[in-house]
DNA sequence: TTTACTGGATTATGATATAACATTGATATA
DNA sequence: TATATCAATGTTATATCATAATCCAGTAAA
C-alpha cells in the first residue's frame, strides 16, 4: 500500500484529517462526502475541505477525478506526470492504473512526445477512461440490462 | 474545419442553436455561457442547453472537458475513442489534439492495449493535459510571473 | 380520435465550489 | 516583553454548475 510511503508530518491537521478519510473509503469521495466525516471533528464548512483536498493535490497525494467531481489518494510512490483512471460507468468503480505497468510509461512516452511535438509544455495530465470493468463485464452479458 | 461534414439534419432546434453558438467560439464555452446567447432566441432555462448538450456529446459533435466545467465542438472527422486537450492554465486556450496526428493513433493504441489488459471494456477516455502554450511559454520566460 | 412518443418549457432545487474577511497561534525579532 | 508577521483555520455568504419533476405541444401511427 503506497500510502504508507507518505510523510504525514508535512500535512496540516485539516490535511490529515482528510487523509485519513480517503484512506478508510473504498472509492473516491466527494467533498461534502468527506465533510460529512469531518464534521464528527468539528469541520463545519466546506471550504475548510476544499482547501485541504487542494494541499493534498499540490503535494501529489490525492487526485481529483473531474469527470466524478471526486477525490481520490494517489496509489503511487512516485509523482507522475500522467494519471490514468479507469471508471466504470455500471458499479462506479475507480482504478488508478499504475505507473509500475509494464506498458504505462510507454503511454506516458507517447503522450509527451505527442504533446512535445506542439510546442506544449505539460505539467498534468489526467486521463479518464470510462467504461465495464471486469466485474460488470460478466454481470451485463448474462441479463442485458443497464449500463448508460 | 471539419464542422462542415456534421449532418445538421439530426439535430433538433435547441442542438442546433448550441452547435451554432459554438461555433461561434473560439474557445470552450460554459453552459451558462451558451445559455446567454441561445437567450435572444427565446431559451430561458438552463436545463435546455444542459438537454441540447447532452444530445451533442451523444452525437460526438461536442466533448465536454471536465476539468473546466465546460463544452468544446470535436474538431475532427470521425468519432474517436480517446479524445485529446491541450490546456493552457495561462490563458485558458483549448486545443483538441487530432486523432489524425502521426503519433496520436500510437497512443491510443498504447492505451487501448494497457486497459484490455486490465479486463476493462473502454467506451471512452479523455485525456486532458494542464500546461504552458507555446504561445505563453514565450511571454513568460521574458518576464517570470504569473502562470499557476 | 386516441395513443404514444419526442422534444421542449417551467419551476424549483440540489450539488459543487469559491470569495471575502475574521481569528488564532506560532515564531521571530526589535 | 511587546509587536509584527505569517500560515492555517474558521465563518458567512454567495456564486456556479447541474438535474429532478412535471406539464405541454406537435406529430405520427393505430
Amino acid at each position: 500500500m503506497a500510502h504508507d510511503n507518505i510523510d504525514l508530518s508535512t500535512l496540516t491537521r485539516n490535511e490529515l484529517l482528510v487523509f485519513e478519510a480517503l484512506k478508510e473509503s473504498d472509492s473516491p469521495m466527494k467533498a461534502y462526502d468527506v465533510l460529512d466525516v469531518l464534521k464528527s471533528h468539528g469541520v463545519r464548512a466546506p471550504m475548510t475541505v476544499y482547501r485541504a483536498l487542494e494541499g493534498l493535490e499540490e503535494k501529489g497525494i490525492v487526485h481529483k477525478l473531474d469527470a466524478l467531481n471526486a477525490f481520490v489518494l494517489c496509489s503511487h510512490d512516485r509523482p507522475h506526470q500522467v494519471q490514468s483512471f479507469l471508471v466504470c460507468s455500471e458499479c462506479g468503480m475507480v482504478q488508478e492504473i499504475s505507473p509500475e505497468l509494464r506498458e504505462a510509461p510507454q503511454v506516458e512516452d507517447k503522450i509527451l512526445g505527442v504533446v512535445r511535438a506542439t510546442g506544449f509544455q505539460m505539467r498534468e495530465a489526467r486521463l479518464e477512461m470510462k467504461g465495464i470493468c471486469q466485474k460488470c463485464t460478466g454481470k451485463q452479458s448474462a441479463h442485458n440490462t443497464a449500463a448508460e
